[in-house]
RNA sequence: GGUCCCGUGGUGAAGCUGGAGUUCACGCCGGCCUGUCAAGCCGGAGGUCGCGGGUUCGAGUCCCGUCGGGACCGCCA
């Protein structure tokens, strides 16, 4: 039906017959034989010059064929790719009239309430923006397949259908017609397949897999969603890192044109320490300055014998604004620092000659403040925040303040992308059982200098577990896991679970590794949000064709949506009465 | 489950201290217009102010509830 694309036209083609299809996007009428009928398909938009008495109006599909030709002198539109030129002569074809949209097809529509986007998607995805993005994305998943198979990976599909293994994230079950009563389980993620691939010998897998979860939906993250999922064998964390690194570099290529920054290395410590984060935002600084020392021997009751002191500056040359608070936003940053979990937060005003304007600086003695400001690297104007707590609440509060102050929007600058290596194995308690709570999950395999604390101190002992982190969003996380049985057992006893527990919960999974399981590791990472920052957007919907909206329901197809009661009954399935209304 | 913000013709907004569905821009329909380009000019149509209740002589406006959307917390091993 066409000879080019609209976009593509210049002044090369001046001259030539083409055949072009389309869109209306907009149409200018100048008297009775002539408007100007701006013709957009995904590629662009090209203007061509028609007789007024055909009756084209907004997105009716059309096939006009004309003539290329150099636009009169001084009417070359220079902020249009294909200005230079215009299709006369045309000869126009209407292949189907159309409603008027609900919303302007243009940059226009960025400001419309997004539940009407999504219930006209397929007009929303006609705009410059969105067909962009879904070209984004197929760069981002071409790159990576290119880059998986040349280093020897090799794509499994694997099953969607499958048991439920109630750990983790809430699962989406699906009822089986043949065994009422019984129940598959949707993947929240290819975990327990590829593991068994590896004992399988197929020695590199990987899969751009689809992931389910039924948890509340948020910017970043959706019920289905795409993972670059992988798993090696005979590999140690380096290979593992080495590999996934090679990938996401490509997929970047892939769209910006350009490497990023080699991928920088943190561990997870580090990352708490300097950002209270494990998931760290390098694209800026106000790093936490550690200051327990120099309290050391305060009078000051709230610092006094406190496990651990830190502060951040907010620089008044960077963030003005927040430099300056007034008392109301630094009682507001306080509500902030109590509702994470800190006991109060002190703020401190530095003036002219190290002088400082706090509530509490008249309990700090003369070189407490001078060594306090020095040690901050403090100048006139800024204003520095402080928490004395236990470790884990003062970086945490601390980290989120300076996320909160500092940081930009997720796809601004430059790209940070940094692996957070040596997550703990354990976090934190189970207040119930009294035992070591898995910090990832229990197939990942502990830091092998730290298996002398294992018993003694739990706490203490450093999974080969590591995240990639993307300018403050998580991509992705991995591990390598455990292939050894017994090291495998100890990890279940220390979690609370005997030996018959994991026999009954994981004996499906850890069967296999009786037959000969490799040692092996890998990891997954998000397309969507890869995708999401490599094309500047700040939500993940943005880069899906059809995604839900944050209730979790589809304002185009209104799924999710009661089905006939036969449905049910053939699935043995039976409605409660809704919850009495009080 | 929780906190906060937003719902006004098809779209985006304004509507202040409660006083007639008022206003602006875009779109739409009709007319004019031969070089525009998010064209211009003239005219017109189009709204149960999300929904329900309350306060009031009177509610888009104040209050309560509810539904929808969004940001975040919980949750996401």
């Amino acid at each position: 039906m066409r000879t080019h694309m609209c976009g593509v036209l210049d002044v090369s083609h001046i001259g030539q017959t083409v055949s072009i299809c389309g869109w209306v996007g907009r149409r200018r009428e100048h008297g009775e034989h002539l408007a100007f009928v701006d013709l957009r398909d995904h590629s662009g938009v090209v203007q061509c010059v028609v007789d007024n008495n055909v009756d084209v109006r907004s997105e009716y599909v059309i096939r006009i064929t004309g003539v290329v030709r150099a636009r009169p002198e001084g009417t070359v539109n220079a902020g249009l790719p294909t200005g230079a030129v215009e299709i006369g002569e045309c000869v126009v074809e209407v292949l189907n009239s159309a409603e008027p949209p609900p919303f302007p097809v243009d940059a226009r529509a960025d400001d419309v309430d997004e539940s009407v986007r999504l219930k006209f998607r397929y007009i929303d995805i006609r705009r410059e923006r969105m067909q962009r993005n879904l070209r984004v994305r197929s760069k981002i998943n071409s790159a990576i397949r290119s880059e998986m198979e040349s280093n020897g990976f090799v794509e499994v599909e694997t099953p969607m259908l499958m048991p439920s293994t109630p750990e983790g994230a809430r699962e989406f079950l699906v009822p089986s017609r043949k065994e009422p009563g019984s129940f598959f389980a949707l993947p929240q993620s290819p975990q327990l397949w590829k593991q068994l691939l590896m004992v399988a010998g197929v020695d590199r897998y990987y899969q751009i897999a689809r992931c389910l979860r039924d948890e509340d939906l948020r910017a970043d993250r959706q019920y289905e969603f795409m993972q670059l999922d992988a798993e090696m064998s005979f590999v140690s964390q380096d290979d593992v890192l080495e590999n996934i690194g090679r990938a996401v570099v490509a997929a970047a290529i892939a769209v910006t044109g350009e490497a990023p920054p080699e991928i920088e290395r943190i561990t997870w410590r580090d990352a708490m320490e300097r950002f209270g984060i494990d998931k760290p935002d390098l694209r800026f600084g106000m790093e936490l300055v550690e200051l327990t020392a120099l309290f050391a021997s305060t009078e000051f009751k709230a610092f006094a014998g406190a496990a651990c002191i830190k502060g951040i500056r907010v620089d008044a040359a960077t963030y003005p604004e927040a430099a300056a608070y007034g008392r109301n936003k630094l009682d507001a940053l306080t509500d902030r620092a109590k509702k994470i979990g800190a006991k109060g937060l002190v703020w401190m005003k530095v003036g002219a000659d190290g002088a400082v304007d706090s509530p509490v600086a008249k309990f700090l003695t003369d070189s407490e403040r001078e060594a306090l400001v020095a040690t901050m690297g403090a100048v006139e104007g800024d204003l520095l925040l402080l928490v004395a707590d236990e470790w884990e609440t003062t970086v945490e509060v601390l980290g989120q303040l300076r996320n909160d102050i500092g940081r930009p929007p997720v796809h601004e600058g430059p790209y940070r992308y940094v692996w957070v290596t040596e997550f703990p194995l354990f976090v934190g308690v189970d207040p119930v059982s009294g035992k070591p709570r898995p910090g990832h999950h229990p197939f990942c395999h502990p830091h092998p200098d730290d298996l002398h604390l294992f018993d003694s101190d739990p706490l203490k002992v450093r999974a080969l577990a590591y995240d990639l982190v993307l300018n403050g969003w998580e991509l992705g996380s991995g591990s390598i896991r455990i292939h050894e049985p017994e090291l495998q057992r100890r990890v279940f006893n220390q979690l609370g679970i005997s030996d018959e527990e994991a026999d009954r919960r994981f004996g499906f999974f850890l069967q296999p590794f009786k037959y000969g399981a490799p040692p092996h590791g890998g990891f997954a990472f998000g397309i969507d949000r890869l995708a999401a920052i490599l094309a500047g957007e700040e939500n993940i919907r943005e880069v899906i064709a059809f995604p839900k909206t944050q209730s979790g329901s589809d304002p185009m197809t209104n799924a999710p949506t009661p089905v006939e009661s036969a449905q049910l009954a053939e699935l043995g399935l039976r409605l409660l009465p809704p919850p009495a209304s009080s």
